[in-house]
DNA sequence: CTGAAAGCGCTTACAG
DNA sequence: CTGAAAGCGCTTACAG
């Protein structure tokens, strides 16, 4: 037999038509099981395999998923983001197990994006995750809303919109990450990261670090806090200014490891010593972290429950079952850092 | 209107043809430069996007890959070979570099594989990655063959197999860690890795660095090697049965850099110091080797470029291009634990 | 339980 | 340069 055999091919050895072929190989009840036995015996011995392009372009349907990985373009363009390498991992997982497959694709931020992937049938639905620029992306959110695009997105849950989000309790995190410098007495705080509207994850962990740190009734002086994106470059830089600018403190909360691992070596260069001068907290609990030296104190978001939650939340809206975005709990894993 | 656009609505709309408007979308020089423009127009205005199914059914390609990760089933469910992800980073951009999807699965090495992915016609070819058994794998990759199915393969590059492949050359980078330790003086090598066919990749680094030793008149006591697969918990077993079983070394070659961080953990645990006591070089570079104390030795395997290489070397098989395997050359990282 | 037939939305040889 | 038509390989309502 020459090319791949066809449902046809099949039904011709197995002496039935084509319509049985199908009914047989997706084992409807409307078949003799002696039937549906024969045609899969064939099927197997001729290494047929259904088309999918064929079937999904007759039933409408991909039983694909598609993960849109936009990157903040200040990054290095071959480190990807450790804590997104995770969540590629389980998302991926979760997919093999609900049966569909992923399509990954990194989008460069400032790129249009290759959102099409629900038009053109390619994916029943899309996964949106990254850190970046939040005020870049809302008019790209709000194309897909208007398209009716089936979509969740990981982190930015942002007030009255609309969409579905999976995200870790940011602000919680902050509190935790607070509640324990103030366990250890460290009340001389500092902050390093993004805390604005464009980084509406760091903002929710640098507001719940300064409710908590309130709540105690300490005040996080605003001379104390640095910008940085979510890289290690960005988190040494940010805190070499600090300690250039003569800025003292004995605790440092970073709205990521990476900016904590940068932040850990701007100290330690300038001869400060963490965690006995000062003691870092990071945010996410990449594979990293523990590894650091000293080992680092930080709180874990966990992504395999998170990569769980995106696929079943997206699967029930392409379904059109009831869902609602869902917060996940973070925890403090104490480590040397602290 | 309701549902998604088809070709005929644009047709419709532009007073023309449904073959015209395939035509122009796909820009073909037979089609009037206004005519073309004008579909453009409508299409962009209706948000059409050609139907992925009903396009790769007529033409029946995909212009998608498909990466098959292949675990050892003894590693961590949760965790992913770091290396591997870093190789899906650079995949997944050498992919959209050459305007191909890329589809993801990962495979446990034990259950059948769903390798079907050519023959569904969702993919035009595979990309196979992944440590583990080769042996177990063997079968598998001979039924590819026979299908004819179009693959490269990370790694496994073994004697006269007429499959297509891509890796480092272990040999030589196994060349490079024996010749490290000789040129600081450390000849009491001790080697952990399963250094046998069932691990080709491992196998290599191995003999490199005893043919390298053995070049240098120094010969590796085969009381001195341990077995381990490529996660830190093994490399750390495998090295505390070396330090239960009295045996003395200088220097330490790991298969994998999660091994020697394994390693390095039980020669900590043990009171032997790194890199005074025993000189520790592992193998791949990965993003952790740097942070972990002290910093690992290693042999980088540059993932960008092998990214790169799977892809290209696919491509090439699948247009039908003379391709042949190829072999990157490893570097050596100097890091404070040698 | 089975078969003949329509149709999913494209691409492209064929005819003009 | 354009259009009518065939056909990619399925799934499923319809008729028996």
């Amino acid at each position: 037999m020459k090319g791949k055999a066809t449902s046809f091919d099949i039904a011709h050895y197995a002496g039935v038509s084509q319509s049985t072929v199908s009914r047989a190989l997706r084992n409807s009840p409307l078949v003799n099981e002696e039937t549906r036995k024969r045609v899969h015996d064939i099927a197997k011995k001729l290494n047929y395999k259904v088309d999918k392009n064929a079937s999904n372009l007759r039933t409408q349907q991909s039983s694909t998923l598609a993960l849109l990985l936009f990157e903040d373009p200040t990054s290095d363009d071959s480190q990807i983001n450790p804590f997104f390498l995770a969540m590629l991992g389980s998302i991926t997982r979760a997919c093999a197990k609900e049966g569909y497959d992923l399509l990954v694709s990194f989008q460069s931020a400032s790129a249009d994006w290759q959102a099409d992937y629900e038009d053109s049938h390619r994916a029943d639905g899309i996964i949106l995750l990254g850190y970046g620029d939040y005020i870049d992306f809302q008019p790209k959110f709000n194309t897909l809303l208007e398209q009716n695009t089936k979509f969740v997105c990981w982190g930015a849950k942002v007030d009255n919109r609309p969409d579905l989000t999976v995200c870790c309790d940011n602000y919680g995190g902050g509190k935790q990450a607070a509640a324990h410098f103030i366990a250890h007495s460290r009340t001389d705080c500092a902050f390093i990261g993004d805390a604005s509207d464009h980084s509406p994850e760091f903002f929710s962990r640098f507001q719940g670090f300064k409710d908590e740190l309130l709540e105690n009734n300490v005040t996080l002086n605003e001379r104390k806090m640095a910008n940085a994106i979510s890289t290690e470059e960005s988190g040494y830089h940010a805190t070499r200014s600090l300690i250039a600018n003569n800025i003292k403190f004995n605790a440092l909360f970073a709205a990521s490891d990476l900016i904590a691992i940068g932040a850990i070596r701007a100290l330690k260069e300038a001869g400060i010593s963490v965690p006995k001068d000062v003691a870092v907290v990071g945010f996410d609990n990449i594979a990293i972290a523990s590894y650091v030296n000293p080992p680092l104190t930080t709180i874990e978001q966990n992504t395999t429950v998170a990569g769980q939650m995106l696929v079943e939340n997206l699967l029930k809206l392409i379904r059109g079952q009831e869902v609602q975005s869902t917060l996940l709990p973070p925890l403090l894993i104490a480590r040397g850092s602290s």
